[in-house]
DNA sequence: CTACAATCTCCAGCCACTAGAGGTTCAAGA
DNA sequence: TCTTGAACCTCTAGTGGCTGGAGATTGTAG
């Protein structure tokens, strides 16, 4: 166990420039350098970017995987911040989730609606210059 | 009808520099100025700042809107291009709505397997370090 | 020993804004 | 007419989570 970036950032499918971008900004530990200043990877640089990864696939954003990884690192402390950091992001996935449904049949009817004439008389663009015609109303999506 | 910068963004609820960071990136017209050099909107101005809004609270990008004010320059012109904008978009969100759909369901398996003790025995850290256990896969959420 | 692939650092760009500094102008009230 | 202060101006930088490129250096196989 002696990985180059290359060979690390192949074995968990992470790229290379993020690699050096995760140690950037704290999240990987500045690993030992050969003399001529390439960085060299052990197990648990594996393990703990395989961690990283599989959090970021989850959505978990960087802050949220800060905290869970301090959480690793006290296994004898309980772990309801865990449950805590899963529940808050498994909130904004529902509401993303239905703020992107309402948006979904929004999209639907103004496809429904089109007569496929001349723009003059698109409902489309009817719909977006005058939004009132629109069947409900939605927060921004973002 | 002779807003200012202000008085246009309280009316379609645009926040003031975002105004002028659209007309930065020639989403709106450069008005005219006054002699202080202060920018004064007209009625046209109010349609076609609505028209971006509402386009953004449905989600398209700055492109999708640069194409679709385009189409409304040219109401002659057949429809179809802003149907096949919207058809692009409603792919994406039903694209998207699917993934968040599987990484809910993952994190609601991840939160009933919390057996709640210390983190050595935590599901939620467990699965996160050893991805090969969880239920499903998945792409990226981004 | 020579190629050349991989690595290094540093910087810029992506998207769609948002915020702040530091200065100027407009409009209402005295 | 003058004063005040809210609103406006430009310019720059920051957000999140990377991604890509330039130009220089290093590692390694043949």
């Amino acid at each position: 166990m002696d990985l180059s970036i290359g060979a690390l950032s192949r074995q968990v499918a992470v790229k290379v420039p993020t690699i050096r971008y995760y140690e950037q900004i704290g999240l990987l530990p500045a690993p030992p350098r050969t003399a001529g200043r390439q960085r060299r990877y052990g197990a648990e640089d594996v393990a703990r970017l395989s961690f990283i990864r599989h959090a970021r696939d989850l959505g978990f954003d960087v802050e949220a995987i800060r905290e869970l990884l301090s959480l690793t690192a006290r296994p004898d402390q309980p772990c309801e911040p865990a449950d805590r950091i899963v529940l808050r992001h498994l909130d904004s996935v529902e509401r993303r989730i239905a703020q992107l449904t309402l948006l979904r049949s929004e999209l639907r009817h103004m496809l429904e609606d089109c007569r496929h004439g001349p723009v003059r008389e698109c409902r489309i663009i009817q719909v977006l210059a005058d939004h009132d015609q629109c069947r409900h109303e939605h927060g921004k999506v973002s």
